[in-house]
DNA sequence: CTGTAGTTGAAAATTATTTTCGATAACTAA
DNA sequence: TTAGTTATCGAAAATAATTTTCAACTACAG
């Protein structure tokens, strides 16, 4: 059994056949997908798939820490399979590659001192990078595609 | 002449007496407000206020660096007025008063050090900090409120 | 003053997300 | 296995957030 079905299940969730493609198709996808992107693509698994069943799924798994929410300049948010352990992305901003990372030492630090400064108690934080990922750097540096 | 009408006519832009009642709402706000919310409160200074111009113009101050837009959990966004040099907020989830801090040193480190992990070149990113505020704290231990 | 853009606000349109509800299917306990 | 319970599904409708359209208005340059 997969690790998010074991998830899921000891969350007194059950394993369907809608939730298994959607999680599928989040693993094949290598950045933030929207829940119509979703939708598209999990058709391809489960034919009769509905959007409210998407929006539902993704809610779940966010809150059960296996998908992440990425928020966008427009508005509508996607969502990003989580890497265990780490809680923040990388976006490229030219093909929307993700890639998490720990927040480390140094949000730490920088909330300590937030913390000082302040006088606010820190208990959570929203935290994304926008970036150009190594490959579309390259394919900037060489004038292609 | 106030600096935020220095900068709006720098851009362009005409000082009226809509935008005179937003930028007033935003000033007396000790938290970040919502477009609804700045619609309410700026009635009083612009009776014939408009939603959209509300909307249009928290668009306008946010892309000049006059105000800030926050994220928040239920997907609608809110605005704050922007402290120059200061980027980024922590809310109190009690009461929902900000303020704004700098990224300073800790978050250039952060940054270099995914850029390093990752070798995605980062050029922006999404930061804020959510906790509670003095005021609150004190509420809270004292059991008030 | 007066002309001309930039700006306004109401209504309508669009887009994102949630609710409702009868039908279906996953798991549980026999 | 085989019910039976109950979570889950999907379509349609409802709600909420935001944008577009457009005719009227007004700030400001000349």
């Amino acid at each position: 059994m997969d690790s998010w079905e074991r998830r899921l299940a000891d969350a007194g969730c059950r394993i369907t056949e809608p939730r298994r493609a959607i999680v599928r198709v989040l693993k094949e996808a290598e950045g933030p997908l929207t829940p119509d992107q979703v939708l598209e693509q999990g058709k391809a698994f489960h034919s009769t798939l509905g959007l409210v069943t998407v929006y539902r799924t993704l809610n779940l798994l966010t809150k059960l820490n296996l998908a992440r929410l990425v928020h966008r300049r427009n508005g509508c948010h996607a969502y990003l399979l989580a890497s265990p352990g780490h809680h923040h992305a990388v976006i490229c901003r030219r093909c929307g590659r993700a890639i998490e990372f720990a927040g480390g030492e140094e949000l730490n630090a920088l909330v300590g001192r937030i913390e000082e400064e302040t006088g606010y108690h820190i208990g959570g934080h929203l935290l994304q990078l926008f970036g150009v990922c190594p490959d579309c750097q390259k394919k900037i540096a060489t004038g292609k595609e």
